[in-house]
DNA sequence: AAAAAAACATGGTCGGACCATTCGTCATTT
DNA sequence: AAATGACGAATGGTCCGACCATGTTTTTTT
C-alpha cells in the first residue's frame, strides 16, 4: 500500500474556493492581465458569500502577484502581469525562518549566473552588450557606495536580461536583490579589483568565449562574495529585505 | 535630476503594517518557528486596530508561507518553518498570467540540474546513491504512468538533495512540479529509453566523474523535454497546478 | 472508571456601517 | 470660454458585533 493511501483532510476555507476559482478563470483564459474583477460586493452576492470571504481572497491573490488594486471610483482589483517580487519575498522569507541559509542563497546564485553567463554569450546582442558597458561605466562613476551597489546588482540584471529567458532573469534578480541586502547589513565596503573584472567578463561575452566569460565571472563572485558565509553566525541580524529591495518592475 | 526625484506615494494600508511588525519580530529572533501568535482579537486591540486587518495581514503571511493555523482551543496562528510550495506557486502564477513561459522553465530547470549533478557527485554520500537507486528502480516497477510520473519527479528531488544546498532543492522541485504537470496536461507517455539513462547517470556519481554525469544528464533531460515547447501553443489549456502539485513538506 | 455531554477558546464567516480615495460632473470664478 | 473649485458617486479600506465551526477541556452522567 502506498504511503498516499489516505490523503489529508483539509477543511476547505470560502476565501480558498474564491481563490481556487479566480486562478481556474485564469488558466482558462477568460480572465488576462489588465482585466477588471468586478466590486467586492458584487462578487460576495453572486458567490453567495460575505464580503470578508472575498476580501481574504483578493488579498491571498494579491500576496501573490496576480492582482493589484486601485481606489477611488474605476478603481477596483486588476489582474496583472504577475509580480516578480514574490519570488524574492518567499525567498527573502525561508531566510528569515532559517529554512536556507545565505550561503546556499549565494552558492545558488553563483551556479545559476555561471550557467547564465554561457548562455547571455551566444544569445546577446549588441544592444545588451552596450547596456553592460553603460553600466560598468556607471558603476566606476557612482557617486556613493549605495549606488554602486543599486548599479552592480543591475549588472547581473543586464547579463540575465542578455538570456532572453524570463525565469533565469526572475531568479538572478531575486537572488542579487536578497545578497545584496545581505552584504549591505553588514557594511558596504569598495571593491576596486572588481573593475577589471567586470570589463574582461563583457570583453568575452563579445567575443562570444562563452568558457572565458565564465571563468571571469568566477573570478568576479569569488572576490564578491568573500567573507558573506561568516554572516550566517549572526543570523538574528537579518532584517527584513522588503523594505530596502526595489520592486521588480 | 534624477528620474527619481519624487518617489511615488503608496498609501500604507494597515495590514501592511501588521506584517512588517510580525516580520520585523521574526528577523529580530523574537519570533522563532514553533512560536504562536496571540489570538486575533487579543492583537487587535494591542495594535489598536479592528479584527478585519489583522485577519488580512495573517492571511497574507499564511500564502507567504510564514504563518499555518489550527482550529479549536489551543489552536492559533503559529509561525512555521517557510514553504518552499509559495515559491511553487508563485512561478506557477507567473506562467498563469503569462510572464513566463513553459520554455525558459524548462530551460531555467535544464541549467541548474545540470550544475546541481555536478556537485552531487562531489557532495553525495553513499546513503544518497542507495536512495536514488532505490528510486530508479522504484521508477521501473511503478504499476502505473502516474506512479511513474511521481517517482520521476522524485529522482530529481534526489539527486539536488545530494547537493545539501536548500536553495537548489527547492528551485529543482518547484520547477520539476510545474513541468511535470504541464507534461502530464498533454498526456503521459512512456520513456522506456529513459531507464539506462538513469543508471548511466548513478554510475557515474558514484564514480565522482562530474562532468560524465553531466553529459548523460543532458542527454536525459533532452528526452525528457522533447516536445515541451509545443505546448506553448495551446496555452490557455494551462491548468492551475496547486491542486494536483503535492505540496513540499 | 468510562463514556457522554456541556462549556470554552479560537479561527471562520457574515452583515452592516462608516471612512478614505479617486473620478466625474457641474457650478463658480476669472 | 477656460480654469478653478465644490460636490457626489463608486470603490476599496476599516471597523464592529454577532454567530458558526472546530477542537480542547471540563463536567456530568452512566
Amino acid at each position: 500500500m502506498t504511503s498516499s493511501f489516505f490523503q489529508e483532510i483539509k477543511t476547505r476555507r470560502v476565501f480558498e474556493e474564491i481563490c481556487e476559482q479566480i486562478r481556474d478563470r485564469l488558466a482558462e483564459g477568460r480572465l488576462k492581465p489588465g482585466d477588471k474583477l468586478p466590486p467586492e460586493r458584487d462578487l460576495a452576492a453572486e458567490l453567495k458569500v460575505g464580503r470578508p470571504a472575498v476580501r481574504e481572497a483578493l488579498r491571498t491573490l494579491e500576496q501573490a502577484g496576480v492582482l493589484e488594486f486601485q481606489m477611488g471610483t474605476k478603481g477596483g482589483a486588476f489582474i496583472r502581469d504577475g509580480n516578480p517580487f514574490t519570488i524574492t519575498q518567499s525567498l527573502h522569507d525561508l531566510l528569515l525562518v532559517g529554512r536556507v541559509s545565505v550561503d546556499s542563497l549565494a552558492e545558488a546564485r553563483r551556479l545559476i549566473s555561471e550557467s547564465v553567463i554561457k548562455i547571455a554569450c551566444v544569445r546577446g546582442t549588441e544592444d545588451d552588450f552596450t547596456a553592460i558597458e553603460e553600466n560598468i561605466s556607471a558603476i566606476e562613476n557612482a557617486s556613493d557606495l549605495y549606488q554602486r551597489g543599486e548599479e552592480g546588482v543591475h549588472f547581473f540584471r543586464l547579463i540575465a536580461e542578455a538570456t532572453r529567458n524570463e525565469v533565469l532573469i526572475i531568479l538572478v534578480n531575486s537572488l542579487s536583490d536578497i545578497l545584496r541586502y545581505q552584504l549591505d547589513k553588514m557594511g558596504r565596503v569598495a571593491r576596486p579589483e572588481l573593475v577589471p573584472l567586470r570589463r574582461e567578463i563583457l570583453k568575452y561575452m563579445r567575443a562570444r568565449s562563452p568558457e572565458k566569460a565564465e571563468k571571469s565571472l568566477q573570478k568576479y563572485m569569488e572576490t564578491l562574495h568573500a567573507g558573506l558565509s561568516k554572516s550566517q553566525k549572526s543570523s538574528s541580524k537579518i532584517r527584513t529585505a522588503a523594505k530596502s529591495v526595489k520592486a521588480q518592475k
